[in-house]
DNA sequence: CTAGGGTTAG
């Protein structure tokens, strides 16, 4: 110090020295002080500067703390160290590690304390490469004994999901602590590493740490997360045992792990943990057991929950696990009901909720519902998000609702998210049963993460629309990418292998899913085998599997059977498996309508009447055939001889301009396919009287010529009506589009693409 | 002067 810098300093009186120091109390005070300091030469004195430093950081004058430092011709570490701990209590933390920088390039030598502030830093901002060098200078330094400092690297490197290189930190710490291996556990859990974070666990209590509430919550959350629900309930149990008292956080978690186990009598016994423990007014708690209640299909419970909560008590979360419970438990309609009064009340409902009600409905059969309320959710000002898109669009492919679906991609496409699997697999579904293949493949080009939903979307799609061949390719495709085929990719080609009747491919698939795979065949499978056999003729064959299936099979195997009969009307046969399905599904109208069929197409009128008269008897009616078509933005539904279309004369009118023009071409009404016992002439009418062929005619009407048709069907198209429909797209020029429950029918210049073999 | 845990939508 020269005497020209320090001019007063040495006037000083030395007694003041204290009381200068005491009064930098309050931001005044230190302006005051500073200035004095400043012309006293005194900031050179660590103990003044750092004092003013950490009382402008602490009151937020950053800028008045970073020029004292700046000020100081040789600053230590105490004056560095305050001013970037003051700077991460302020979340500042790009500003801190600036300052640590400075710091470094002034050559002073970092000290235990700034060290894992400035590791903190690095873990908050993301900049793992950072925290790295800082890790290289922890080492150079000999900090590597410093619990402290070691610890806080093994937060970084957790926070950066780098749980290999924590472990490595962990492993060499000198002295364990119930956080750090609290940290290191529940990561470990919500990874799904059970091993690991039980050998941590229990690893601390051998070093004398005993695990707290966090720890055991750490586990049964994580396990929870990480879907291992078995694990987090045992966890649970072996916490009750210990006598360790649980709280909120742990009755939520353990519950939705209860739920997805569906263990109603666990879930009850945590019920009664619960009153116990006081916490049945918990929010978190109630919307728990309304999730619990709801996955263990206990309606029953779940409405007394609900109808026995306050619901001022209940949050958001909770409103939305009811609205899902519900939905899960086909209450769609109270649901919809209960979602609707929440509305009126005025309740707060979140992306979440309108998400969750979105799904119920598109789940369940209330597809037009499900386009309203994104409609309706837009326009109260809540923003669909990357969640809200999957579950609305099987709403528009259910119904094919192409223009909604397109306008749900044209939303996904502005906020960014088409390159999110989940949308992704949506969008090539939707397209696909939309009648867009083309659309899906270009969708599901452009994901570039695909998972295996995203393939058998595709499969899926290719063999809806009866394209084995590329679905066989997709499959190979997949491999060769390196994605694993799963049990569902095996029934989508399998599926695409009885649209297209390929017999021989079909039973090498079905053959190698076990040999080559390791995947034990479903009753799907064995349900798609039955179909490609049986509709390929092979009736005996279709029979001899499901004889030696090595599980009861379920309706839809009879089923499969049961059709092929009534394809090549197939009596006997038919008959056993209509005697199946009659115990297995009694109510089901359609079985009894194909065995009728099978008899009627034999002319067999008694039989016939015996099993309409069982239909009778049992308050059973034919489920009407019913169609969908999209005009000008809005779904409109026909029924087989409907009567209360407004424009069903024009419609008659046209069908029978289109019937005189089709005998002109020497069409036959293939009058075989009407099984009821009625003259000729009536047959004719019934046939056209097919809501497909009405959705037809009505799509003409009102397109404008040259624009494509776009039909949906909720039984199988019969024979005539294809034909009828082939003819159409030839002499009207138009691509007329028809799914039916099987598959897709691709309607153009004559010709179908199915090849007639569907 | 460091540091860990939660339910509800696909």
């Amino acid at each position: 110090m020269t005497r020209q810098a320090l001019p007063f300093f040495e006037n000083l009186n030395p007694s003041i020295l204290p009381c200068l120091y005491s009064a930098i109390a309050s931001l005044s005070q230190s302006r005051q002080a500073h200035a004095y300091i400043l012309k006293s030469g005194l900031l050179a004195n660590t103990l003044f500067s750092t004092k003013l430093i950490s009382q402008y950081a602490n009151h937020r004058c950053f800028a008045q703390a970073d020029l004292v430092l700046r000020s100081i011709s040789a600053p230590s570490i105490p004056s560095f160290s305050t001013l970037i701990y003051s700077l991460n209590k302020s979340n500042r933390f790009t500003q801190s590690l600036n300052v640590f920088s400075r710091m470094l390039s002034h050559g002073v030598l970092p000290d235990s304390h700034v060290l894992p502030n400035v590791v903190k830093a690095c873990g908050k901002l993301s900049v793992l490469k950072f925290g790295r060098e800082i890790h290289g200078i922890v080492c150079k330094f000999g900090f590597d004994s410093d619990s402290v400092v070691q610890a806080s690297l093994v937060h970084l490197y957790l926070k950066s999901d780098r749980i290999r290189d924590a472990r490595n930190v962990f492993d060499r710490l000198p002295e364990g602590d119930v956080v750090t291996c609290g940290a290191l556990l529940s990561a470990y859990a919500r990874k799904g590493c059970v091993n690991e974070a039980n050998e941590i666990f229990s690893g601390m209590q051998r070093l004398g740490v005993e695990p707290n509430l966090v720890s055991w919550n750490g586990m049964i959350t994580g396990f929870n997360q990480s879907g291992n629900h078995t694990e987090s309930v045992v966890m649970f149990q072996e916490m009750h045992s210990k006598g360790f008292q649980p709280d909120h956080i742990t009755i939520s978690s353990v519950l939705s792990a209860v739920g997805d186990m569906e263990r109603l009598n666990i879930g009850i016994q945590v019920l009664c943990c619960v009153i116990k423990l006081g916490l049945l007014h918990c929010k978190f708690v109630i919307s728990a057991l309304m999730d619990m209640f709801g996955k263990c299909a206990c309606a029953g419970e779940l409405m007394k929950a609900f109808e026995e909560t306050e619901e001022e008590v209940m949050d958001v979360g909770a409103r939305n696990a009811l609205i899902t419970a519900l939905s899960r438990n086909g209450l769609v309609d109270v649901a919809l009901e209960i979602f609707e009064r929440f509305r009126v009340q005025g309740r707060e409902l979140n992306v979440v909720s309108w998400t969750s009600m979105i799904a119920g409905c598109s789940q369940n059969g209330k597809d037009i519902a499900a386009l309203n309320l994104f409609r309706e959710m837009q326009s109260v000002g809540v923003k669909p998000n990357s969640v809200t898109i999957p579950c609305l669009l099987p709403a528009c492919g259910n119904i094919a609702a192409l223009i909604h679906g397109k306008a749900a991609h044209g939303f996904a496409l502005r906020t960014g998210i088409t390159t999110d699997v989940h949308v992704g697999s949506a969008l090539v579904d939707m397209y696909a049963k939309c009648g867009r293949i083309h659309l899906s493949r270009l969708c599901f080009d452009s994901i570039p993460n695909k998972n295996s939903v995203c393939w058998n979307a595709i499969m899926g799609g290719y063999a809806m629309h009866g394209n084995a061949k590329e679905a066989i390719y997709v499959f190979h495709l997949m491999q060769r990418k390196g994605q694993k085929p799963d049990f569902i990719s095996f029934s989508c080609v399998l599926s695409a292998c009885s649209q297209g009747g390929l017999i021989e491919e079909g039973w090498h698939f079905f053959n190698s899913m076990y040999k080559d795979h390791g995947i034990e065949a479903k009753m799907e499978h064995y349900s798609c085998m039955v179909n490609l056999l049986g509709r390929a003729g092979k009736l005996e064959e279709a029979y001899a599997m499901i004889k030696q299936m090595p599980f009861e099979p379920h309706a839809c195997v009879w089923g499969a059977l049961l059709s092929s009969c009534r394809l090549h009307n197939n009596i006997r046969l038919g008959e056993i498996a209509a005697r199946n399905l009659f115990e297995l599904e009694p109510n089901n109208p359609g079985n009894y309508i194909l065995l009728s069929n099978i008899y009627a197409s034999k002319a067999m009128w008694d039989e016939v009447d015996a099993v309409r008269d069982v239909m009778r008897s049992r308050g059973m009616k034919k489920n009407p055939g019913c169609s969908w078509i999209e005009i000008k933005n809005r779904v409109r539904m026909l029924f087989a001889g409907d009567k209360s279309n407004p424009q069903m004369i024009e419609i008659i009118e046209k069908l029978h301009k289109l019937n005189l023009e089709l005998k002109k071409a020497g069409y036959l009404p293939n009058t075989s396919l009407v099984l009821q016992d009625v003259d000729e002439q009536d047959k004719e009418q019934i046939l056209c009287g097919h809501s497909e062929k009405l959705a037809v005619a009505f799509g003409l009407l009102n397109t404008p010529p040259g624009s494509p048709l776009q039909i949906i069907k909720n039984l199988r198209i019969c024979g005539d009506c294809h034909s009828v429909i082939k003819f159409i797209s030839g002499f009207e020029g138009r691509e007329i589009y028809v799914r039916d429950t099987n598959r897709f029918h691709h309607f153009k210049d004559g010709v179908c693409s199915c090849g007639d073999y569907w």
